[in-house]
DNA sequence: GATATTTTTGCATTATTTTGCAAAATAATT
DNA sequence: AATTATTTTGCAAAATAATGCAAAAATATC
């Protein structure tokens, strides 16, 4: 049997049984103890299920819905997530704000990361909620129902007062001359304040975002310190944003 | 059987019966005592319930984690938030704290009610994606993973301005003698200040907060302009928080 | 089609976690 | 004060997890 078989059974009996135990599904799938384990790893990886001891459960087993309308990431939001990772080291102090893309970084960030999160999302606030050494602050205003953030004037007079070590960037387009632009002329505004308040910024981007424009700019394109996507450095798609 | 299965289960039990003992689970779920015993440390520790002597009984500020994926508030609860709803008549700009009751309470809204509510828990600020017509405020702050809410000194400055029509106070001890008490010390503080700001302040909370007193207070007894109860007007129980 | 390369698998060994037990300490009850 | 019930603590056995390694299988390359 493959891999990809078990995992899709895998899936279905977790989400049949709300939980699967390992030695139960080795004996079923006539497997060993260890494939299925690393299977289980993996799906863990993916974010599709959460590992426990003798076993693992549905992820949102004793947990908020945190995910509403997220949706579950995919191959290449994982492959992000990743790389993502690396711009955390020798960080203390991140600012990170809305977005799909940043909610699974968050989310796959290790769970003994020591770092402090300033956010705008609520959906980002809560999935921290797993990574107990993460000091979370967030910022208040009026809350966004649609896009689940807070915006106002109190949070630009906060920043004012703020530099943190990274920020890391949601967008809706990047593009090399037009530089990152966004949907909402509110939410460009308070983009720009932290970009502001930012030492480095980063932006990680899924690939169809890359080469698009639109409305509302939030800063040039050489404001932008790194640029995290799924793709390989060389990747011709990539050419226009080289530097030097 | 796994662990996290008996947690689950045992999160059940809790809800459906307010209390559970450690005996009576250990011969329902087939293992030793002591294993009962470690579990309901665990899940204390997670904010999902609170240990007592022999048993454990509902956490009042149970995260929602626990009510949004498994099952639904019981009977006492939908009857106090259907009387709680007659509060909201006549009012513009609601403070609403943390807490299940809250939440609920916020949940069962009129989904065409047309008012401002200003709050510090995320959980009750998701949960009025539901609601289009309500404009909703976040308090921001350090976010406490274990209640679910923001703290800071900047949402007391920013009450400072602010004059609410109702202040829906969430809270652990009522009694006639020693007023409204809490369990977390800079949570009354921040209560206070809501008390102050609010025009008009009410509790809703379930009977086994009656006559009940815990570690700080927030206010005194006839501080507080409404309270709300499963119970009729003429029970016993309330006749000392009977005024006039 | 044969060979090299990568991926997957099962096994053995070594940690780690979980579990149940029993003695001692503490709290509740009469 | 005596009795009973519950909690705490340390410990050893059992179950499970992690790791490194080599054989087998699948895939790519020539």
């Amino acid at each position: 049997m493959m891999k990809e078989e078990r995992h899709r059974l895998i899936i279905e009996k977790l989400n049949r049984d709300q939980r699967i135990n390992l030695v139960d599904l080795s004996q079923v799938l006539a497997v060993s103890y260890d494939s299925i384990r690393r299977d289980v790893i993996e799906l863990e990886d993916k974010g599709l299920l959460k590992k426990v001891h003798g076993g693992a459960v549905v992820n949102s087993y004793l947990s908020f819905k945190t995910t509403q309308g997220l949706g579950i990431a995919n191959d290449e939001v994982i492959l992000l997530t990743r790389k993502a990772q690396k711009l955390f080291e020798n960080t203390r102090i991140v600012l990170m704000d809305g977005g799909t893309t940043n909610f699974h970084i968050a989310e796959q960030l290790p769970k003994n990361l020591d770092i402090t999160v300033i956010t705008n999302s609520l959906p980002l606030a809560m999935v921290l909620n797993e990574h107990p050494k993460i000091e979370t602050i967030l910022l208040g205003g009026t809350y966004y129902k649609r896009y689940q953030i807070t915006l106002s004037h109190e949070i630009m007079r906060q920043l004012d007062h703020l530099k943190v070590d990274l920020y890391l960037m949601g967008c809706n387009g990047i593009h090399a001359e037009a530089g990152i632009t966004i949907r909402n002329y509110e939410e460009s505004l308070l983009k720009q304040k932290m970009v502001w308040a930012a030492r480095r910024v980063a932006v990680c981007a899924i690939e169809e975002k890359l080469n698009t424009v639109e409305s509302y700019k939030v800063c040039d394109w050489n404001q932008v310190d790194a640029l995290v996507t799924s793709l390989k450095p060389s990747d011709p798609i990539l050419k226009s944003f080289r530097r030097e």
